[in-house]
DNA sequence: TCTACTTTCTACCACTTGGTAGGCAATGCT
DNA sequence: AGCATTGCCTACCAAGTGGTAGAAAGTAGA
């Protein structure tokens, strides 16, 4: 692998894991096996790497999402191959999710070059939502805020294992499907419209 | 008010907003107007300071739940004040809540801790909703795994007006009370058993 | 082989970090 | 008054921070 890939491989993990202030590039060249400088030579700066990092993230999430809507139907199936294939990403790959959020939490400028990225996600999210809820088959609201409930959701509950692992819960493969399951529960009940 | 307050209120809102890593003790008292050393003399260590300052998060939020639990009726009524709780809080304080997620990431020690504070919260929550789910009141599900899921939607939807502010949405106190409504029809759904 | 370019390195730098040592004034107790 | 305690301070330090300057080493084309 090139270089420059892994230094950004390794910037995204540790970014997400340890948060941008957390990281010093010494750290990060130390575990790569080489100097800080030639981190500098491949990003000038640290807020450029992590500009690189953020984008990097938003794009496997984008690719995730728009696979998730090519592979599935309309209708609620298409929210449950969303919410399957970000669990995934979840497990496979963590710190991809915990660097958004920290992403959310470092504020401008960062996150604003990051919402720009999101925004077509957002705003194609939204449509599609507000198309459903028309033809009746998800419960009428406000799309906008919906995305966003269904992204705090989603978020929240595909980020939480590291909390429970800190609480000491056993994280097997099965309890990992079981939250999953649960959360698509939960969010078919809020979606659905109540059949009257 | 006394200085070990004044330190630990302002320790909590930059903890809260810029993180551990984020937030040196120099920045600290320079805001505070005193000397570093001054900081030092009432909490030993910047994580001394950081676990006080966790300690009385968790204590403001456990006071604030335990009201709602009085000054409400049994079943979906508790979960409605507990909500309009939270969110007060979120808008007073929100620092609170972000330190509390803060924590979450930071993980060990102070995670460790954090959790045993928080670990009769959970219980009683979990306890509740399951003799909520016995009588009916609310939909069958696991009660340990639905008490992480309303926690990370309420966290979510608390805290994510940072966020949305930096997406450039305003936000007037009108938006708050539309998210806050758009969130307990959206828990009511998820939660409220189907009527068949 | 000479040359131009890319990549990585050593050597430094100014600045900030959390923390220690100890002084000095105010307060209150005997 | 004498004295101990409290609270905040100045002075300082070793370690680490992101970043610059420029040398050395590889690589590829002429």
């Amino acid at each position: 692998m090139k270089t420059s890939e892994r230094i950004l491989n390794a910037a995204t993990i540790a970014f997400g894991e340890n948060g941008y202030d957390g990281t010093s590039l010494d750290a990060l060249a130390k575990e790569l096996g080489i100097r800080k400088q030639s981190i500098l030579y491949h990003y000038p700066t640290k807020e450029a790497l992590l500009d690189a990092a953020v984008f990097g993230a938003i794009e496997v999430l984008a690719t995730v999402l728009s696979d998730a809507v090519r592979d599935s139907e309309e209708g609620w199936d298409r929210i449950e191959i969303m919410v399957r294939k970000v669990f995934r990403l979840a497990i496979q790959r963590p710190e991809l999710l915990g660097l958004l959020r920290e992403v959310s939490r470092l504020g401008p400028p960062t996150l604003t070059k990051a919402i720009k990225g999101f925004d077509p996600l957002i705003q194609g999210a939204t449509d599609w939502l507000e198309a459903e809820m028309d033809i009746g088959r998800i419960r009428v609201s406000d799309p906008y805020l919906l995305v966003i409930s269904v992204y705090s959701v989603i978020m929240g509950a595909a980020t939480e294992g590291n909390l429970l692992e800190a609480i000491g819960i056993q994280q097997t493969a099965r309890d990992v499907v079981l939250r999953r399951k649960e959360l698509l529960r939960f969010l078919r009940s809020a979606l659905i419209p109540a059949v009257n």
